[in-house]
DNA sequence: ATTAAATAGGACTAAAATCATCCTGAATGT
DNA sequence: ACATTCAGGATGATTTTAGTCCTATTTAAT
């Protein structure tokens, strides 16, 4: 449907949250769960296979929980997707070449080339800890739309 | 899976079809499917949806068949697979404000809206009449490749 | 050693989307 | 009347999506 995955969202969500945590610290699957607003046992999943992506490390037993295994300034949004819903191709001519015989001579596979090129330009230029820079700013407005810091008196 | 569907390839196979056909040409049902190598009996469904959608006109009957309810340079790629795809929002966050309570918070948001915003402005900047251009340079360059016009004498 | 706390992993499921096929009906030119 | 076309509905197999649930395994603390 031309649309990301509840996986793929839900990766990026709990990647980020684990971006913006301290260094050192681990992180539960409920809590990471309650806080990005992901089902629980399902995020469970998630971060299965995020593991086996080799972009967070896992501690089992007491005390356990999941932390990233890299830092968030070398984690790209297109990464943290990818990880999660596989390499993404607009359509299946792009998947590989071979893959569509068509494309010799259809001109539609050099546009949709060129529209996944800008797309994943995109997802590539935008790191976690941007992200978390991003979240910080917006967090801000909407304090200051809320509680002006120093409300120009009239007086 | 953010990819587009085989309707919507095939709705543009067959829209390009039309395109390069002479005006007030009627195209088959049979004879696009054959040429696009579609389904016939599918795609006798995404003509039917695309002359709702305004894009195709029909003719019933004997003598009957397809024609494109518009000039082919005012028909873009977008127009084309939106026809038959619905809208294109890249995560369900920008379908609509409020769509998503967590986008006035989430710094994911604004990355997924310029991210449609450019894939949207290429699949916009390309219309029907400049894809029957370009799949004519396809054409003369693989018959090039094939049989040189002019091969070099070594003599 | 026991136990409580966590992740790992497999089985299962409901609902929807995808990618079609087939048949009947309606319109139209000859 | 008849052959030719599109219109539209019913049907269906397969895959994907979006989960849940239960058991096993690992680990820290007591």
């Amino acid at each position: 449907m031309l649309q990301i995955t509840r996986d793929g969202e839900y990766a990026v969500r709990a990647i980020l949250h684990m971006s913006a945590q301290p260094v050192g610290t681990l992180c539960l699957i409920s809590e990471i769960a309650e806080a990005q607003e992901v089902p629980r046992s399902y995020l469970s999943k998630i971060m299965q296979h995020l593991v086996k992506a080799g972009l967070v490390k896992s501690r089992r037993g007491a005390r356990g929980g999941f932390f990233l295994a890299r830092r968030p300034q070398e984690i790209t949004l297109r990464q943290a997707i990818e990880a999660i819903e596989g390499p993404i191709f607009l359509n299946i001519c792009l998947i590989k070449k071979g893959e569509c015989h068509r494309d010799e001579f259809c001109p539609v596979h050099q546009v949709w080339q060129e529209a996944q090129r800008k797309l994943m330009e995109v997802l590539d230029n935008k790191t976690m800890a941007q992200l978390v820079q991003d979240a910080e700013k917006l967090k801000g407005f909407s304090a200051k739309k809320r509680t002006p810091k120093k409300p120009p008196s009239t007086l």
